[in-house]
DNA sequence: TATATCACTCATTTTTTTGTGAGTAACTCA
DNA sequence: TGAGTTACTCACAAAAAAATGAGTGATATA
């Protein structure tokens, strides 16, 4: 969570209003988010098919997909079987976002 | 500082190697330095200059123009004047990566 | 009845990142 | 002599991000 007040709220807001590259930096910077994004795009749309390619918990791979819907990057269908099943899909801005993503692993080797 | 023998530190490894993205992202997403690599591209390109453009300490700026350096996105050049004056330059790698932080900026507002 | 699966959430701890307080060297100007 | 400038560094505190432990509901299978 993100406390009010402090400065580091403060320089976090500035920096938001002012510089939109962190403003979307914020949104796929976190840890596994990359690889979620890619996976996704590739098909590999299922929770426990993440859970299976990333050595990560479910918490810390639920958080991380939380965070992706909640900056609209990707979506969710609930599919009422049994066990239930959960298939995410990149919304536009998601699919938007892969080519920029490629270009910055081509651009760390340079 | 980074600690060795953690899960976390494993994850940061794992993701290196798997994932060019991540490596990528961690030169470029501290608080400061998209910002800071827009300013001296601009030509803002001394440690004064930048204190006055960011709501930012003396160590904090400090800190990440040492990073930049040590991931050879910025260099420096150092005139003794009285007082020493410094200017930072954009390495080839680092201008490389400007219209990739231009791309981040368009996309966040899709 | 007990165990298993899927897709999670909540609370807490650990690790990393960001920010703060204090101090440095060299030299100029008053 | 004392204050001011530039461009820092180090030690430490505060905040955020990542990881861990435990637990949930629905159903199906043994």
């Amino acid at each position: 969570m993100i406390k009010e007040n402090t400065s580091n709220a403060a320089n976090r807001q500035f920096l938001y209003k002012v510089c939109r590259i962190n403003g979307a930096l914020d949104m796929i910077a976190g840890r596994w988010k990359g690889l979620i994004l890619i996976h996704i795009s590739e098909g590999q749309n299922r929770f426990s098919l993440l859970k299976q390619l990333l050595p990560v918990s479910d918490q810390v791979l639920g958080k991380q997909l939380r965070e992706l819907e909640a900056d609209k990057l990707i979506s969710k269908t609930v599919i009422p079987e049994v066990p239930v099943r959960v298939d995410y899909q990149l919304t536009e801005k998601g699919k938007a976002v892969i080519p920029i993503l490629e270009a910055l692993a081509e651009w760390r080797d340079l």
